[in-house]
DNA sequence: GTCTATGCAAAGGCTTTGCAACCTA
DNA sequence: TAGGTTGCAAAGCCTTTGCATAGAC
């Protein structure tokens, strides 16, 4: 099953309503890989055959996030963006400086994790999660 | 030389002038140790007995960043904080997510620039710097 | 006296809230 | 039909800009 579809579908289960706005940002956060601020999804749908209010757009990706569909991203340039949540785990990203693009980063937590326990131990913090980007030149603006 | 002290001198040097605004604002940015957003800064400021309007301190933050100073912080709520830089390299911080206080963690980012290195060869990515929050719960909330 | 830095007012940009109308189930 | 969703308007917050004035050197 494709993943909108099973997004759908859980949604269904759990007595929320499939509406075309939903649907249409569903698969339009499918369609794009890389982290979208709401405005960038509403101008997208803008060009699309099925709309959606900024307002629409706004709700529904904090509702998702709140149910862990999409999970919220965090750049330096604080507008917050959202990206379909991977199957297991987080992502982390690189930010190119130049061209604003956002690539995802093949690489697992389990070195950050050593290091979470760590720090967890020497700063007496219970760690919970954690945050990392890198910011460079991605291999068209180097 | 106290901090503060050599700040002012090499502003001095470079031709800027120390308004008394200025002056209280790196001081209170010294005293400050963990990541102020300009705001709360305004408000400590208005309870001391040199005041500063609001828009100057969001100026005055934006101008010491500028100049390598302080140090831009971006944590989950998207709000500009900021923290007087460290002598060389710069923090990670651990934000505890129950009553928002930050603390620095006593990381070097050696560990980092391996996987750094890593990343940008996997990924052909000019890695040229991250940033790194961990999330958690500090010993008191704990 | 010169020119940077400040304060105040106003605007800008992103995001949230209120509420009536709509539409899915 | 009932209640979750939507759209529109308006407000809220953080932040920036413009411009005349004040103040450091």
């Amino acid at each position: 099953m494709k993943r909108t579809d099973s997004i759908l579908q859980s949604l269904r289960q759990d007595g929320h309503r499939i509406t075309k706005a939903r649907k249409a940002l569903i698969e339009a956060l499918q369609r794009t890989h890389q982290p979208v601020a709401a405005l960038e999804l509403h101008a997208r749908l803008s060009k699309s055959k099925v709309t959606a209010d900024k307002v629409t757009v706004y709700r529904e990706l904090k509702f998702l996030a709140d149910i862990g569909v999409v999970h919220p991203v965090h750049l330096k340039d604080n507008i917050q963006r959202y990206e379909l949540a991977p199957e297991s785990g987080h992502k982390h990203h690189l930010v190119c400086t130049e061209c604003k693009t956002v690539k995802d980063v093949e690489m697992a937590c389990a070195d950050l994790h050593n290091l979470e326990r760590n720090i967890g131990k020497k700063s007496n913090f219970t760690v919970r999660g954690h945050s990392l980007e890198f910011y460079g030149l991605c291999s068209r603006c180097a």
